[in-house]
RNA sequence: GGGCGCUUAGCUCAGCUGGUAGAGCAGCUCGCUUACAACGAGCAGGUCGUCGGUUCGAGUCCGGCAGCGCCCA
């Protein structure tokens, strides 16, 4: 049997039949949502997705299966700065908004040289196109992987619905005073131009210097010595701080310092931030060079002299002029000139000079490694400029939102820590506005005055039946195209959504919140979302926040944390070390059912290592099914064959071709000639069924996919080494004995089969085929009574005592040398009676199977103890 | 610096509420047996990271330490 091509076939074969569609005719209650994560189509396909997709899919069929109404959508995340990064380097192009209309681009073999700079809608258009042929690609994975997703739910980020869902929901955010917009401080990144909010930073250590700056205060002239790694940002200082309790700078609080080389009188003030052990305990604040400034600007209400511009190049500075008073204007302005329109580092190389020059430099720099913030995609230190943007707020929500984290049900447990120590760490609200290009526009105008200034402050909002709108197209109701940009007027907000902002709604979208035919009612809250963890403080919380603030809900009951995939070094797999390996290849290599079993067997949470070794386990254990299902079932045809349409009472269980399709499925015998119970061991390998059917139950019912696999595997395997070679011989004659191996022998079948298949769907599913007209995957999830139904005594120990005694003949066999085939002239038992009884009990099974003489049982002795004689071995 | 997780056979991992260590793979030996040689049978292999505590009893519970990974500063 070979499990090769069975991927093509039944996948059509789902499609075709709509096997996995949503029904949305009935009540919540019967329904399963999975808040899917739609893949960044930017990204290369990984195995990681196959990893951790396959064990949504699992929950899914496993609850399709246990009766649910499974809404299990796909989506793919394409908006946002990947995306343009990826057409950037594919095309050779750069947006330039300022471009009207340069009638479109048509791509070459190769990427332009120097890169062509292209409108806006020209830039867009290609970031579509690019999208279309990455989401092919993912769609072919995940159907070539068996998710059985419906299809007909897909969307994209970028796609209308989402880009009209996201404008709803800010334009709701707004209304109710969860949205606003405000010049702040902004985390900045230079070369991308764009605001970056705090989930997206990381830490970083790099190389920098403490420089030591002389300072004097105003009065007396006294020197006060600063240490500092940005003396770039001097000009930007509007004061210094130290420890309240710190006696070196108490006196000095309330007191004006004056810097050196401009001139500016700063006070000098206390605040609790201020760290006594860093350098020499007082520290100059400007604006602004690191979060900590903007604290302190913010709590001690300083003025703002910013120097850094967007571009990450000092920008001009009046000294002289209302709110940059200099003590000597002249010098001030000399000395800032040199600096002026240098980026940040050679600003800092030149001030050094300067510095040094005028005395004011006290020793040499001093060499250290420090902590910086990047962009998680950048390349250089973030900047802290000031610009406006649209905030949602979280801050005030945070007790609400650390309550949302303990209501939902986190599997692994451990994860939600992430959650909370991202909440309780949240020093800013999220600020949800980007400079960029490739995403979803705010719905939002603003008018031009008379004097040709734009009045921030009173926005013009886009009237939700318009939606979606592009304010920089579109123009706003009242106005027309001509007057955009000019007095009495109109300008677009230029911006887009974080791509956050959007993926924050993926239940809604996939719900079609506010849309007709929404499925809102009929499926959120979801159940269900998986992701990975490091995303818990972007996807997993902007969802909660989505939630919380528009529906006054949860956005799902259950989150499950799926792990990495590691390289066998234990290093996270991704692109940029090279240790990637094609997801396609590999289920063509080994097939989809053993890749998902590789899958499977990882718990959620854990780190799991790349290992095709599991895959070609699980390959076996396909064929291995495979193999089983046909002995079985022809087994079973042959006796239904001999029998004939005689009264056997096999005929019952042969003409139930579909007990598993059905609720009552899986009877006992009926009083037919033969059979008026199960054999004693046929009813202990029900029994264990029957526990393991508890077991995986209870498993999957814990996201614990796992252990249920991990059951249902161990029994089976066990089910075919003794099980089955116990019962082969019986299973061919005539009588009672053998229509009971029979029905024993399909019954286990028919809930093995289903047990496996949201593992195996496709081997499952081929193995189904043979006795069934649908499909294994719409056929009832098992119960434990259907396993054990009608027996009257079910002990599995029985099957446990006469595998241990068929344990012994066979090891007797292999240290002698012979085949399994040999015969055992006498096999002698003794152990304790109630064992030895169970054991009699199956005493014709045994002897057949091991194909011994003379089987001697006594019960009179505390342990098992098997004695195997094996019979002279046959002259031929 | 704070926190979370992991550490069990050569490898990858199970061991849920404490009761004499498990699986698969790899290794070794054997067997073509009428479901399966892409298979089957068997053997061997571990002082459960380390130190201490609780307990009649600890891989399991508690604390310290070490290593690895991650999250947040």
């Amino acid at each position: 049997m070979s499990v090769d091509g069975l991927e093509a076939r039944w996948a059509a074969r789902w499609e075709a039949d709509g096997c996995y569609r949503f029904d949305p005719a009935g009540g919540r209650s019967g329904v399963f949502a999975i808040d899917t994560p739609p893949p960044t189509v930017s990204g290369s396909l990984h195995v990681g997705h196959v990893f951790s997709y396959t064990q949504t899919d699992v929950v899914a069929r496993f609850q399709r299966m246990s009766g649910k109404r499974v809404f299990y959508p796909i989506g793919f995340d394409d908006n946002g700065l990947p995306t343009e990064r990826r057409v950037q380097h594919r095309y050779g192009v750069r947006c330039d908004p300022s471009i009207v209309d340069d009638g479109g681009f048509e791509p070459g073999a190769s990427p332009a040289d120097p890169p062509v700079a292209v409108s806006r809608p020209t830039f867009i258009e290609l970031c579509r196109r690019l999208t279309e042929e990455d989401e092919a690609a993912f769609e072919t994975l995940f159907r070539r992987l068996g998710l059985s997703v419906d299809w007909r739910l897909a969307y994209t980020t970028i796609g209308e619905r989402a880009r009209r869902i996201s404008q709803r929901g800010f334009l709701r955010l707004l209304a109710d005073g969860h949205a606003y917009r405000q010049e702040a401080p902004t985390l900045w990144d230079v070369d991308f131009g764009s605001a970056v909010a705090q989930a997206e930073l990381e830490d970083r250590e790099i190389a920098g210097s403490y420089h030591r700056l002389r300072f004097t205060l105003a009065g007396d002239g006294a020197p006060v010595e600063i240490e500092t790694t940005r003396p770039e940002l001097l000009p930007a200082c509007v004061a210094l701080v130290a420890h309240p309790d710190d006696e070196r700078y108490r006196p000095l609080f309330g007191k004006a310092a004056r810097t050196p080389l401009f001139g500016v009188e700063v006070p000098v003030l206390a605040h609790a931030l201020a760290d006594p052990e860093k350098g020499t305990g007082i520290a100059m604040v400007c604006t602004f060079g690191d979060l900590t400034d903007v604290t302190w600007w913010r709590e001690l209400s300083l003025p703002t002299r910013t120097v850094v511009g967007r571009d990450g190049r000092l920008e001009h500075a009046p000294f002289g002029e209302p709110g940059w008073e200099s003590t000597d204007p002249p010098a001030a302005a000399a000395a800032y000139a040199d600096l002026e329109g240098s980026t940040v580092r050679q600003a800092q190389r030149r001030i050094v000079e300067l510095l040094a020059a005028a005395g004011d430099l006290v020793g040499d720099p001093r060499p250290i490694r420090h902590a910086v913030k990047f962009y998680e995609r950048g390349e250089r230190p973030l900047e802290i400029v000031s610009s406006r943007q649209w905030y949602v707020r979280t801050i005030a929500h945070r007790a609400d939102l650390l309550d949302a984290g303990r209501a939902l049900a986190w599997h692994p447990a451990f994860m939600r820590t992430r959650y909370e120590a991202w909440v309780e760490g949240l020093n800013g609200d999220w600020n949800i506005s980007r400079q960029r290009f490739f995403g979803v526009p705010f719905p939002v105008w603003y008018p031009v005055l008379a004097d040709g200034t734009v009045d921030d402050a009173h926005p013009i909002l886009a009237d939700g039946a318009r939606l979606p709108v592009d304010p920089s197209v579109d123009a706003p109701d009242g106005y027309d195209e001509a007057q955009r940009g000019v007095p009495g007027g109109f300008v677009g907000d230029p911006d887009v959504m974080d791509t956050w902002a959007t993926s924050s709604l993926t239940p809604q979208i996939a719900a079609g919140w506010g849309e007709d035919g929404s499925l809102m009612d009929a499926v959120f809250p979801m159940d269900l979302r998986p992701q990975a963890h490091e995303i818990i403080r972007t996807w997993l919380f902007t969802t909660v926040v989505r939630a919380h603030l528009s529906h006054d809900s949860l956005p799902w009951s259950n989150v499950a944390i799926s792990g990495w995939i590691l390289d066998p070094d234990r290093k996270k797999m991704s692109k940029s070390k090279g240790n990637v390996v094609v997801p396609t290849d590999l289920l063509e290599e080994h097939g989809t059912d053993a890749v998902r079993y590789w899958a499977a067997s990882a718990r959620l949470g854990v780190d799991t290592v790349f290992d095709p070794q599991q895959m070609k386990i699980g390959r076996r254990l396909a064929i291995k099914l495979l193999n089983a299902s046909r002995f079985i079932l022809s087994r079973l045809a042959e006796a239904e064959a001999e029998a004939g349409a005689d009264a056997d009472a096999d005929a019952d269980a042969g003409a139930d071709a579909d007990a598993g399709a059905r609720a009552d499925g899986g009877r006992p015998p009926a009083g037919g000639s033969g059979a008026g119970r199960l054999e004693p061991l046929d009813e202990a390998m029900l029994a264990r069924l029957g526990e393991v059917v508890a077991e995986a139950t209870a498993a999957l019912g814990a996201y614990e996919h796992a252990r249920a696999l991990e059951a249902t595997e161990r029994f089976f395997w066990a089910f075919c080494d003794d099980y089955l070679e116990l019962v082969k011989g019986r299973a061919y004659e005539a009588g009672g004995p053998a229509a009971s191996a029979r029905l024993a022998l399909r019954r286990a079948l028919e809930v093995l089969l289903r047990l496996f298949a949201p593992f195996l769907p496709f081997a499952t599913e081929e193995a189904w085929s043979w006795s069934h007209d649908t499909s294994v995957h719409l056929a009832p999830w098992p119960s434990a009574e259907e396993a054990t139904a009608g027996l009257v005594e079910g002990d599995g120990d029985l099957l446990d005592g006469v595998a241990r005694v068929l344990g012994e003949i066979r090891r007797a066999k292999t240290t002698a040398k012979v085949s399994m085939r040999a015969r055992v002239r006498r096999v002698a038992v003794v152990g304790p009676a109630a064992l030895i009884e169970r054991i009699r009990l199956a005493a014709d099974d045994l002897r057949a199977a091991g194909n011994v003489e003379l089987l001697e049982l006594d019960g009179g002795a505390p342990e098992l103890v098997v004695e195997v004689q094996l019979a002279e071995p046959d002259a031929a």
